[in-house]
DNA sequence: ACCTGTGGCTGATCAC
DNA sequence: GTGATCAGCCAC
């Protein structure tokens, strides 16, 4: 290990107890009754010690509420030293105690604020109430290839004459389960005995052991199947490191701007990885991804199991009954495959859990700013300190955004700052007020010194292990370290701060202002910013000596920790709106951004057009623009695409029954997506996907009532409206194709 | 029960 | 038709 990478000595980043890594922890009782948490410890030689703790659970309340709490629930109290609003810290003989304290001071989990009187605070888990109490962390000291690591992956088949899965129908069933722990061979459990089949799956659970449990849409399908079978077969699922059961409850998952519904499943003593989960959030950096089935992910990270068979869903029940070696081997792939995502995906929470107090699972599910308040809530409590209550919410200013020139534009160079807004903060020391012991900016030059050494690390590492090892760090690292400018504007933080997050963008945007200034002053042209990042047009340099010298001059005349980075020149820049560009990389390669241009509400013609003419416009040959749209036209006049081309993919924000409840209470307008999934009987929930195409013969239709599912289509009877997806074609190239370029109308 | 932020573009719907 | 509004997606 790096010296300098050890984490050991810093107690607010790592915890205070760095003895040997918990891979499980779940409350009990010891003989005499008393409530604790039973822990499961691995040492060196990967033996599993087991021993028990006694804990008691806590909440954070003000003085005011003491004597209240008191009469009823006898706990013990610790005063806290400063400011705080919670400036108490209440200890309960148990769990249940603790809940029923809680209830009595009032509604809420205590995160609403000053401005609704909230009073106290506890977390609502006693495994992480344990580890941000005692400094620990899970898997402390450990590598990532010591997880015990396990994935499933079920086929189910429908009964006679329904379209979709149903656990709860008899006639529906699990036909195989496919698993494979810790790097062995995939093991397929199928039988025509169901019940069979799962006792077996939960004694392979048990032989194996395993810390992790990861899936594919692991939530909302296998996990939720897999329980309502063996609740309906009368089979135990006792899998749970303690012989229980898995613990179900609604929960949300968000991703950016996407929230899911899902069922979260907790087993005792283990953790579920959602690699479906992993996907989504991915995606939220880098919007590549096609789609999120296994399939899509798998191919996009060129993942795909060797020789990949494919089978029709659909097609499930004959399979099972005529061709069940086909049918297992395509199980045999989703396996492999959801166990080579998560090799890829999953090592950054893992890096992310040696450091919070959460889960493995909960690290994977909760957001930034929620593990930056726990690092934050963490150093206050170790330290004695009372904690404040957020302040009331208000919003602020964000980054400047502008655009000076449009259309193609030749030799456009790009250059960003450096993490703009966490070396604002260092370097203005911009912290949360109420922050009195200067947790947050300690916390945040420590991350970044961190980070550009784990960076170091993993350029300099030996093998490929190492490297993998430290790239999830510093990757993880990044994440955190961007986050903290989020976290000021984050109502729900202990620590957030709106008067400090304005100060931090404005100095942001002065910044920005004054490196167009600077640039313009030296005879470059600046075409677009946004945030912290300038496409200028440099002046015309007469060699590379001259390139370099603006360049460090441009650097020079930046403030004291503030880092410029030249990172990119491009041959053309086709400049369409704020936020909206494509670029024409030196060896040909082009990068298009935002969502006039590649926005999945697009239909994939769309797209694919969009990427033709943009090339076209940025290559300067305009003379072919017209045969390309006369093309498209074509195809749509002649029905020569799949529906994959002209259906659009929408995410439903909310659940059908709260569209048809917001329809109802305050005139939200119809959507086709919605209306297409009340109409399917089918069960969607928030967070699925919908593709739908336009149908008819009528260039003006209402969407929502012309919608046909593309699941619905029917190659046979082709009912696409080619007058309406013409008008789409045209609109387009209005937009993009100059009017002497346009084809000649029939 | 859960939740980082603001800024910008587009298509669909709906009242006028 | 037109403008306002909203939902969805994206940039940073």
């Amino acid at each position: 290990m790096n010296k300098a990478l050890d984490i050991g000595n810093i107690t607010s980043l790592s915890g205070h107890d760095r003895s040997a890594g918990i891979v499980a922890a779940f409350p009990g009782h010891d003989a005499d009754e008393t409530y604790g948490i039973q822990l499961f410890v691995r040492d060196e030689s990967g033996e599993c010690t087991s021993r028990f703790e006694r804990f008691r659970p806590f909440a954070w309340v003000n003085e005011a509420l003491v004597a209240d709490i008191c009469e009823d629930y006898d706990p013990e109290i610790t005063e806290l030293s400063g400011k705080g609003a919670l400036n108490r810290l209440l200890f309960f003989r148990d769990w249940k105690t603790l809940r029923a304290a809680v209830r009595k001071c009032g509604r809420g989990s205590g995160r609403g604020g000053a401005k609704n009187g909230v009073q106290h605070y506890f977390i609502n888990d006693p495994v992480q109430q344990y580890l941000m109490y005692s400094g620990r962390t899970m898997f402390g000291g450990m590598h990532f290839e010591e997880l015990c690591r396990m994935q499933v992956d079920i086929e189910c088949v429908v009964s006679e004459g329904f379209e979709f899965c149903n656990p709860d129908r008899p006639g529906d069933r699990i036909v195989a389960i496919g698993c494979c722990c810790a790097g062995g061979d995939v093991e397929i459990i199928s039988d025509k005995d169901e019940s069979g089949m799962l006792r077996r799956f939960v004694q392979f659970v048990r032989d194996k052991d395993p810390d992790v449990i990861e899936g594919h849409n692991l939530f909302n399908f296998d996990m939720n199947y897999l329980c309502r079978r063996a609740k309906l077969l009368n089979v135990k699922f006792g899998i749970g490191r303690d012989g229980s059961e898995p613990a179900v409850r609604s929960s949300r998952f968000q991703a950016g701007e996407r929230t899911v519904q899902y069922d979260r499943y907790d087993i005792c003593g283990r953790n579920i990885i959602d690699t479906m989960f992993l996907a989504q959030l991915y995606d939220i950096s880098f919007r590549s991804l096609g789609g999120f089935g296994l399939k899509s992910v798998a191919r996009h990270f060129g993942l795909a199991a060797e020789n990949r068979t494919y089978v029709d869903a659909a097609d499930m029940a004959r399979l099972y009954r005529e061709e069940p070696e086909k049918l297992q081997a395509y199980l045999h792939d989703d396996v492999v495959e959801t166990r080579r995502i998560a090799d890829l995906l999953s090592r950054s929470y893992f890096a992310q859990v040696q450091i919070l107090p959460y889960t493995y699972q909960d690290t994977a599910v909760r957001g930034n700013a929620t593990k930056i308040d726990a690092l934050l809530v963490r150093e206050y409590l170790r330290q004695g300190y009372a904690l404040p209550v957020p302040g009331e919410q208000r919003s602020f200013e964000g980054g400047y955004t502008d655009l000076f020139e449009e259309g193609v534009i030749n030799n456009v160079h790009h250059c960003d700052v450096r993490s703009l807004y966490p070396s604002i903060m260092l370097a203005s020391d911009i912290a949360p007020e109420n922050d009195e012991l200067g947790v947050f900016p300690g916390l945040l030059s420590v991350l970044r010194d961190f980070r550009l050494n784990a960076r170091r690390a993993a350029m300099e590492a030996r093998n490929a292990a190492e490297k993998a090892h430290y790239d999830a760090l510093q990757a993880s690292f990044k994440i955190l370290i961007n986050s903290f400018y989020g976290y000021l504007g984050f109502a729900q933080g202990h620590f957030c701060d709106f008067t400090a997050a304005a100060e931090v963008t404005r100095r942001g945007r002065e910044l920005l202002t004054f490196m167009i200034d600077w640039l313009r002053e030296h005879g470059a042209r600046p075409i677009e910013i946004d945030t912290d990042g300038v496409y200028y047009v440099p002046p015309a340099f007469a060699d590379d000596a001259e390139q370099q010298a603006f360049e460090a001059a441009f650097v020079e005349a930046l403030p004291e920790g503030i880092e410029v980075e030249f990172d990119g020149c491009y041959k053309a820049m086709f400049s369409y709106k704020m936020k909206n560009y494509a670029l024409l990389c030196e060896g040909g390669e082009m990068i298009i951004k935002g969502a006039a241009l590649k926005s999945r509400g697009l239909e994939l013609f769309q797209r694919r057009y969009l990427e033709e003419v943009l090339r076209l416009r940025l290559e300067g040959r305009d003379a072919e623009l017209a045969a390309v749209t006369e093309r498209y036209r074509q195809s749509i006049r002649n029905r020569e695409w799949p529906v994959e081309m002209f259906s659009k993919t929408e995410t439903l924000q909310d659940s059908p029954a709260l569209y048809e409840k917001k329809r109802r209470d305050s005139g939200r307008s119809r959507s086709a997506a919605y209306e297409l999934a009340v109409a399917s009987g089918r069960e969607y929930r928030a967070g699925d996907q919908v593709s739908y195409y336009v149908a008819g013969t009528r260039k003006s239709v209402a969407v929502h009532e012309a919608a046909r599912l593309a699941a619905d289509w029917d190659p046979e009877n082709r009912d696409e409206n080619i007058p309406y997806y013409l008008a789409k074609l045209d609109a387009l190239s209005k937009k993009f194709v100059p009017e002497d370029r346009q084809p000649e109308l029939f």
